[in-house]
DNA sequence: GCTATAAATTAGATAAGACTAAATAAAACC
DNA sequence: GGTTTTATTTAGTCTTATCTAATTTATAGC
């Protein structure tokens, strides 16, 4: 069925599936060369490949979506980095900022039989520390339906932070300086077009959109 | 000071040190691409690039020698897939038997740091379950001066299995039926032109050279 | 010392995946 | 709607590591 993919498509995939997930439109090749640092050119190059594999939907001037079964594939790997990424931190004592360069190279080798004893060791985790969801061995993504990021909440609706969508150490240090942790408790107090405005254990912020968007609450 | 070796000159280099340990003449071309299982020609153009970067000392028609920085590269990877190896095996639950492709992948891409954390939570070991060596963090062998493969020693002596160094399973299922394993004491019976004669616990067998020249014993 | 055989090397081809430079298409601007 | 800017694609090159086929060197037999 999948006559084994090299590593460099591999990585294209999972790139493209997230990607994917912040809109809903096919994804540009320029999106995709930034993102993995390769040129415009060698993107144009690999989603030709893909699409002869049908991994992608590809046409010219257009972008990449995954089709299922490139989606299957994104879904494997993806779930290969975070089941690693909290290996490496949870049973090895990384710090969460060393883990991820470790899981970039590693997702690629490990077989199915050491994925499952991985996931095993650590009780089939279903979110990584950042909250996001780890793929089952299905390659389900765990139900996140009442999740949402700060920016689609309305006025007056509590929740926790369940998931923060930064890698970038600065930001999560301030995040967490701020008390805007994972499992903190808020409340939304606006809706503003600079900002969303929030309540935080008496503290009140207003978190501009950019930062905004990147915190998911989990509402009850 | 290493420009950093693709996984292909890494796996070179770590044959062609296993290679060495067996005799002590230069590795020939036809030895490496049997083991690597590529054709003699692809050996050829490798050893010259390998030479070019001074990691081993190669003449047409002669074979090839690793450097002492070739031998570092190698000590460095056999560190890798030997720790990794034992942490297969020790720390998630595989089989002896499934270790060992699964290291092979691993061993190139982990990181010092991740190199270090396993060998801490292995407490450090010197050797793994078949007794191989295993390299320290700064790539020196650990001390076997008195460990010898059975065909060498005298007849009289005395001492324990403390390697063995064949990877098939069916060969070590049958030392392990004739209580030929690991920390086995036995003694020296005979050496005859036919094998070795050998008691271990009231037994005597008389083992074929190939497969007692598999045989390390630690002398006391 | 010549010949047969085995081993090693050279030369040239291929595949993957990156690159640069040039050409083309799409989008954005007045 | 034409023009400029930006994004994408095409065409061709490079590197790495394979391969096959042909040639050369070394070794063994007699």
């Amino acid at each position: 069925m999948t006559p084994k993919l090299t590593e460099s498509q591999e990585d294209y995939l999972k790139k493209i599936f997230l990607l994917s997930e912040k809109h809903d439109n096919p994804v540009s090749a320029l999106d995709i060369s930034e993102h993995l640092k390769v040129k415009p050119a060698s993107v144009t190059n690999m989603l030709k490949k893909l699409s002869e594999l049908n991994l992608v939907d590809y046409k010219p001037y257009y972008g990449a979506r995954l089709t299922r079964a490139g989606e299957l594939v994104a879904l494997e790997v993806l779930r290969h980095h975070r089941l690693l990424e909290l290996y490496l931190s949870e049973i090895l004592g990384f710090g969460w900022e060393e883990v991820h360069e470790e899981a970039e190279k590693l997702e690629h080798v490990i077989s199915e039989r050491l994925e499952a004893k991985i996931a095993e060791k650590l009780g089939h985790p279903t979110h990584d520390p950042h909250g996001d969801p780890i793929p089952s061995a299905d390659l389900e993504l765990p139900d996140d339906s009442h999740r949402y990021p700060l920016t689609r909440l309305k006025v007056g609706q509590k929740g926790f932070i369940s998931r923060v969508t930064t890698q970038d150490t600065d930001s999560l240090n301030m995040l967490s300086r701020l008390n805007l942790t994972l499992k903190a408790q808020l409340e939304i107090i606006g809706q503003e077009r600079n900002g969303v405005r929030v309540e935080v254990e008496q503290d009140r912020f207003l978190l501009p959109l950019e930062l905004a968007s990147k915190i998911w609450v989990e509402t009850h």
